[in-house]
DNA sequence: CATTCTAGTGTCAAATAGTGTCAAGTGGTG
DNA sequence: CACCACTTGACACTATTTGACACTAGAATG
């Protein structure tokens, strides 16, 4: 059972986001960690277990020099910041990337398997508005996908 | 644990720039020193420990004679000055520097592993979406390397 | 040569941001 | 409907950052 479903938590006023309980859980059963590395991705955060932010560490580092690995050097791994629970469940999330991502109040934490992502309401209400229209002209392929 | 993380700071009315408790704590312990070097770096700056600044130097003297070896002199080595915290861990940063990176009340630093950027804010907000973007257009590299 | 400007320094104190913890809400489950 | 686990808001405390101001050194001006 890997992360998976979508939650509306809020931040608190220092900036503290709430991970839902069945998150830790997995974490803790499954990578024996007791926090997340958070990073910018798209407008929004995404946010894996330490282990696995090691292993895309290392393939990032092991690119050859030149712009794509300078772009995600610049923005996936140095503005990582690797948070731990606090004793209610909560990650503290640096200004710059609550900023970045335009936190503030109403969030929304959604599981993605492998990795966990958090949005802003309102973020996360307008790309999930353009992945439906997506998926709405796309009728053959949602068939053929068996939906 | 190298330098990493993205802050926005200021800078105060003549040109001195907070640099973030953590990176001092970092120069500190790992490299006994209470400042950093402060060099040209494209549009922005850049900012070493002064032993890593040294090896640098080394590297750049022992190159053969050519363009190549003196636009790093120029551009890279002559324009550099050694910058101490003050009291408030506060960097004065030389008015070329400064104006050569267009600093300007809002300055963003980011850790780099070895090294530190500065930039002003707008040359930052540039870089990053052009970087953004880049990671946007190649979703089969991003997910090769595990994000 | 005296005076005025400007850039830089040192320091203080206010403002802001982050941490730890408690207890009140909230919603799901039996 | 009562219980329980989880989430949220609040508060006190500490650390960090910022704005302000007085002071110094050196350059520019008359």
């Amino acid at each position: 059972m890997k992360f998976s479903g979508e939650y509306n938590v809020s931040i608190d006023l220092k900036g503290r986001v709430s991970i839902p309980a069945s998150f830790r859980d997995e974490l803790r059963q499954k990578y024996d960690s007791e926090g997340l590395v958070v990073t910018r991705y798209k407008n929004g955060l995404v946010a894996y277990p330490p282990s696995r932010w090691e292993e895309i560490c290392a393939n990032v580092f092991s690119m050859s020099p030149g712009p794509k690995r300078e772009a995600n050097i610049r923005n996936r791994i140095a503005p990582a910041k690797e948070c731990s629970f606090n004793a209610q469940g909560r990650i503290q999330i640096p200004q710059s990337l609550r900023e970045h991502a335009g936190l503030d109040k109403d969030v929304v934490v959604i599981g993605m398997f492998e990795k966990i992502e958090i949005w802003s309401q309102i973020a996360h209400t307008l790309i999930a508005a353009e992945s439906e229209s997506m998926l709405d002209e796309d009728a053959q392929g949602q068939a053929d996908l068996g939906f």
